[in-house]
DNA sequence: TATGAATGAGCGTTCATTCAT
DNA sequence: CATGAATGAACGCTCATTCAT
């Protein structure tokens, strides 16, 4: 986010990164940067708000964070953490149920944390396509892919990934602007996204069995 | 002492860019703004930045544009513009052939200037959600939208619009997910996009014939 | 994207300057800012020359006052308290003293003030002309006045706070001037100033008393 | 006004300046200087706007004043030059008055020009003191002092210059007010500033006449 | 550790002035 | 002469970041 590219900003949290993240402080201003995400967006997303909203002084925030683009890192990776750990279990869970039902858990997980909190996710997705990469975060967001991936692949899917890939992209894509306009109606909004899902999947390229 | 509150900063070009130089001036700045959200997204997009690589000094972009927000207004519209007239032609073009070649042509149109300048767009549509509510630009994406519901409705869909955003929606996460990833193939995507979409219209609601 | 609009800027000083520290910038401010008025006038009076001639960075400067009018505003506060305080002072310590030395020890107050620092009240006294209206500073004014017109009240004119008007205003008048050409004898003006004051208020109507 | 020093900008007009002053151009931008003065004040006062108002062109502005301060000037000059007329004509005419009448005609004058426009007059008053000292302008304003002063002179006053600083200062500082809080009524204010002024000289020293 | 005053680069914007047409 | 597009220094102000306490 910031430009200052000459001082070395790094991202990872200053503290080790476990103390840090169930630190109150720390989750107090995350709380207060995703509050004002939410309501004001990215723009008034300045490190002074956060730490005033957090009860915190702007050196405490400095304090666990070594920036103001290491706080956005770090609600992405809590978000896509919780995305993940969702996703897997219902992965987990389906395992051996029908098809459908997996992709309907697998939607409705998304929905869970997509439909949920629409400006936030909105404003970290973009915000994340401004920031240097972080390899953590990415690595989350791979492994979302890959969860889903493996899903696919284990139904016979012959290009696992690539439908990963855009099953995941519509989705998103469907709730993102659902959230848009204000719709928090899940069981519509779910049930489109399966039809749209189901559809891709129906005629998607399977292994031969011979 | 201070002016600030007095003026409003309209979103609307300050002048109507009659003449060809001004033409040129304003297509110099659209461009070069173009470029900097494309290179280097929306922080360093700066009136100073964008006068600079228009080759134009910072008091004729203001000569042109009221403030920041209207060359952003500006690409949004112009880009909106252009869809609507793509998606419009597709439309007239396939009103009286097979519902599939119609689809085609929609999300073809939609490929054609989603996946050209993917981070362009992506920057505009974040952008937008921070901007004050144009009317232009958003009726533009109104029309895009009933443009489409309308091809729908023509072919017996009984809740078109919502049919039109679903499928506006997906189709554009999976084109922005595919730009993101670099992906420039566009047959191999629009063959996919049109598997969801075929999907999804296949199982969407129609008026029941008498 | 822009904020303008969200944001108003009043006119209060931001902070109660409560520590020492804080009251020596706010101090040094409006020394700074003083001076500036005092040599080069209004139009080079700009946040940046009062900050950097202060010694305090243009930020610490907004930490103090919200904004260039706030400076002027406290300025004319605080020039406007000290005169009301002489001029209660005076009104206080000469109530049962002769009507004479009551308007002399006004005129005193008047020219002890004025006189001292002419540039910075002219530019002080233009300033609050351009300014949004300032509910105490005003109050100070009004009170000014109010305080003489009470004096004058008191010693049975029947129009006090026109004569009170009429008394500051022309004070102020010759003052201003005598202060334009360079005259700083205090007791030359003073006794001309005697002269009007004394001149007007002999053929000022008076309360009948019968 | 403008604080470019380093590039010579002399303040007499480009022009012959007899022509310049009746110009019907000059005329127009010098109007809509003073509406721009009156209506909005000093701030907003600038030559785009005062070009636009006047229906010319910033580059015929230009023709006609070599810069900002030079429409002031000669605002200024106009201004000053009419009340001259206006003094010396009351002088003459009262030569071989009473006293009293040729002080009311003084009064009147004064009145008359100040209280008319006294937005314009305030403006211009500021103005003139933060600009480069104009000869012709000043020498305008030592008329006026020293045709007063003639007048107090011819009366057998002793130090008729202080006199007449003094009673232009205090009657300047009168109307001001006056028109500040609008005051429009000239015959209370008249008979207000007499009782100052001729209080005031009923005390002024005269030659004593052996 | 926590604090918050201080910093200053840099932003969006204005406007006096020039000059090619 | 008139035009008005172009210029760019300079303004008011913000905010990420530091560091003395």
């Amino acid at each position: 986010m910031s430009d200052k590219s000459a001082k070395p900003h790094p991202i990872e949290p200053r503290k080790a990164p476990r103390q840090a993240r169930s630190n109150a402080t720390v989750d107090a201003i995350l709380e207060a940067a995703a509050h004002i995400l939410r309501e004001e967006g990215l723009v008034p997303f300045t490190t002074n708000a956060v730490a005033q909203r957090a009860g915190a002084s702007i050196g405490s925030l400095y304090q666990y964070f070594p920036g103001k683009d290491a706080i956005l890192t770090e609600l992405i990776r809590r978000k896509r953490q919780t995305m993940l750990d969702a996703i897997r279990l219902a992965a987990r869970e389906t395992r051996s149920r029908p098809f459908a039902e997996a992709v309907d858990r697998l939607i409705a997980a998304g929905i869970a944390h997509q439909l949920d909190d629409p400006q936030v996710s909105r404003a970290l997705e973009y915000a994340e396509s401004t920031l240097p990469l972080h390899t953590e975060t990415h690595e989350l967001k791979m492994a979302i892919v890959a969860e889903v991936s493996a899903t696919f692949a284990a139904r016979g899917f012959s290009e696992p990934e690539i439908a990963a890939h855009d099953v995941v992209a519509l989705t998103r894509g469907m709730i993102d602007t659902a959230g848009l306009y204000g719709e928090t109606d899940a069981s519509s909004l779910t049930d489109r996204v399966r039809r749209a899902v189901t559809g891709y999947l129906k005629t998607a390229p399977k292994v031969s069995r011979t």
